[in-house]
DNA sequence: CCTGTAACTTGCATATCGCAAGTCACTAGC
DNA sequence: GCTAGTGACTTGCGATATGCAAGTTACAGG
């Protein structure tokens, strides 16, 4: 294997897979229930088409995503999270805890599970 | 005002202000006790040092860190994490979990946590 | 005066990002 | 059959960010 770390911490081994600004708001979105590229394009954050290729890739490299075909012609894929992508929930959960708590301007904390509720997860 | 956020998403915003590979590294080592400049470079990962003055700056600017002279001849900097800056240790506890568990060759959960007691928090 | 140390800063090459546009494989309508 | 439209990407390229090395400032100690 070629996969150097940066050290032994958990932390920093996670930072050096999900470190930016894109790809946790990707699982963010497959856990609100966007499973196909179209539908993770149309989140309000719009990320750019190039980038979220290569994060779906690297999250499928990593075991964190698995792509499905869903229909043959014309090709559709899906998009879910594995195991191991779902147990990504709580921090995500902490991450829109301090958020809710310290960014003014955002979505309070219950908006969001309402939000959560309604698309039936 | 000038902070535009790309949505009112407290995940994304969160996201703007800690996503990449080293700021949540420098919050882990202002947790783990690392306070000087000196302190917080010599982490294991080796953090640049224009990237780490950079880091310590945006913190400032956001308020999770505080920075302090505790020596004025020569000028010594004590850098230490405010009440917004202490509540990201659930996000850093999350991928303290997650990174133990999914990333192998890395800390046990139980490692990591008698390395915080032998530190003194 | 010379060496050492903490806390940075600067220069510059390389890597990554992000917007726009293009591609590919179809399907549905005329 | 021809054209427009859609989903799922890919490509080009300028702008921004990263990372290494070296330099700077302000002192202390011998």
């Amino acid at each position: 294997m070629t996969d150097c770390k940066r050290s032994a911490c958990p932390v920093a081994c996670t930072l050096d897979l999900l470190g930016d600004k894109w790809t946790l708001l990707v699982v963010r979105d497959l856990l609100l229930g966007r499973h196909t590229y179209k539908a993770l394009q149309s989140s309000p954050e719009s990320i750019p088409s190039n980038i979220l290729a290569d994060r779906l890739k690297r999250l499928e490299r990593e075991g964190i995503v698995r792509k499905a075909l869903y229909q043959e012609r014309p090709p559709r894929y899906e998009y879910h999270l594995t195991g191991k992508g779902l147990d990504l929930a709580p921090v995500l959960h902490a991450m829109l805890n301090w958020g809710s708590t310290y960014v003014p301007g955002t979505m309070s904390k219950e908006d969001v599970e309402a939000l959560l509720k309604n698309s039936g997860i």
